[in-house]
DNA sequence: TGTAAACCTTACACCTGGAGTAAGGTCAAG
DNA sequence: CTTGACCTTACTCCAGGTGTAAGGTTTACA
């Protein structure tokens, strides 16, 4: 089978098969005469899973790893249990890196007049002044003196 | 002020901060006799400047639209608003994509049994196999049955 | 005065995970 | 015979820098 019929069945695209082969991650494909790639049933196979494996967040050399313990009939399930907790430790780390930085905008949202005055406490914030804290403006709302709370 | 100093003071590295200056994101920089690069004050505002708008998740790109908000004394603060308000929507759409695939990991490792036995519904799960479904171990526990409500 | 360390300069390669493009070979249909 | 779809390799490019090389400058110390 060709290449791109193998990219329309496997999920990936042409490209990146072909990257993949290039880095090693799958062995050389087999040739037909012509110079063209041929994959067969166990090609695709082992394709569908480092795309499922990649759509689990897996990056590339985690996917050598997932891919030698599903060729390995001797494998541990512990092993592959292990990296996965990993992965999943890691996505947790992340979701609260970014909650972290969505509470950080969303603050600077709500202190900003959002208006035509070049006034803003999204500014002053970012500059490492204090948000509007020496602006005059003489209508600034209440909910700026919230802001002690939340440091 | 040299470059190495100014790096500790606004929180990039010197690297960071040639390459900002390589991309245009801050102007050329004025030159001591010796070819040393010679920040000041307003440099250094204009540094720690961008130093926290990366902290916030901005794009370089934003960057150079919220620099020029930030020395500009006509902005309207809604400008700075709409952008902020973007950012943050980008940001919650990343975490629910984490979250979508943190609870995609989470119910792998729980299907998995983690023990020395190649058997692993991990692995069928990426291969696209029912996980453990064909498999007669013998003794799978429970929780297997509760897997066909989640297709 | 010598010299070694610490600083500075530019320029280039490298990282992830591919995508885009060029230049050319091959194959099937009409 | 040509057209278009497919295939090949090889190269560049994306973000946002980091690492390293090769060399110039400055400062401290003996």
């Amino acid at each position: 089978m060709n290449i791109s019929q193998t990219a329309t069945e496997t999920g990936l695209s042409a490209k990146t098969i072909r990257y993949y082969e290039s880095i090693g991650l799958i062995s050389q494909t087999r040739r037909k005469t012509n110079g063209y790639r041929d994959y067969e049933a166990t090609d695709l196979k082992q394709l569908k899973f480092l795309c499922r494996a990649r759509d689990f967040g897996f990056s590339i050399e985690d996917c050598r790893v997932l891919l030698s313990l599903y060729q390995n009939p001797e494998r541990k399930s512990a092993e592959v249990h292990e990296l996965v907790e990993k992965k999943l430790q890691d996505v947790d780390q992340r979701i609260r890196e970014l909650q972290s930085m969505r509470s950080l905008l969303d603050k600077l949202i709500s202190d900003c007049p959002n208006d035509t005055q070049p006034e803003c406490a999204i500014i002053d914030s970012m500059a490492g002044r204090e948000p509007l804290a020496n602006i005059n403006t003489g209508n600034l709302p209440a909910k700026l003196t919230g802001h002690e709370a939340n440091g």
